[in-house]
DNA sequence: TTCATAAATTCAAATATTTAAATGTTTCTA
DNA sequence: TAGAAACATTTAAATATTTGAATTTATGAA
């Protein structure tokens, strides 16, 4: 994992509203609706999307299309590279 | 570790430059001088300090003064919790 | 086909961040 | 004590981010 994605990485954690948001699947286990994330939290919907759309472009979550809903779930794979770039950090 | 704090680590972690003086810890051993970054890194003094400033607000680093000088060290401690809430989130 | 719903996009306003120049503070040394 | 060196702070400009209102697009249902 490069610098460039760490970075990415670490500015989508970086909101208190994305935060929240990736906390959600711990509750709803393993995925979740756009319209869930909008009751949940107290955010309209136009924010509700762009925060998925950085968490998206950050591959912490993969959209999968359902009809007419958007289903998100999370990538584990791209948080245990991140984590594992973190590590490497503490020499 | 609460979300407030995960987000101010994130925050500190989101810029190339930051990440770049962390990385530079795992060449110089432990600790690292201000001045050394400055030399290290493209970027004017009143940046490097800036950048400091975030990653010891984040807890990330922790400074020593040595006369004249500032030592900067890693704390993994901080690291290790930030790690852990990540690790976390993958149920 | 028409209407309703889910979600994205566009836009503008408010706010935050990054950066460097100028200046200030602290501490070492001569 | 005077000057120099190391680092911080202030300020302003450029840029990026966040947010919601309005609008658009896409899909399902009547």
């Amino acid at each position: 994992m490069d610098n460039k994605k760490i970075e990415k990485i670490s500015r989508a954690l970086s909101d208190a509203s994305r935060i929240a948001i990736l906390q959600q699947f711990k509750k709803k286990k393993d995925c979740l609706y756009c319209a869930e994330v909008n009751d949940l939290l107290d955010l309209t919907q136009p924010s509700v999307s762009h925060h998925l759309k950085q968490l998206v472009d950050a591959d912490l979550l993969i959209p999968e299309k359902e009809g007419r809903n958007l289903k998100y779930v999370l990538n584990p794979k791209v948080l245990d590279e991140y984590i594992a770039c973190l590590t490497d950090l503490k020499d």
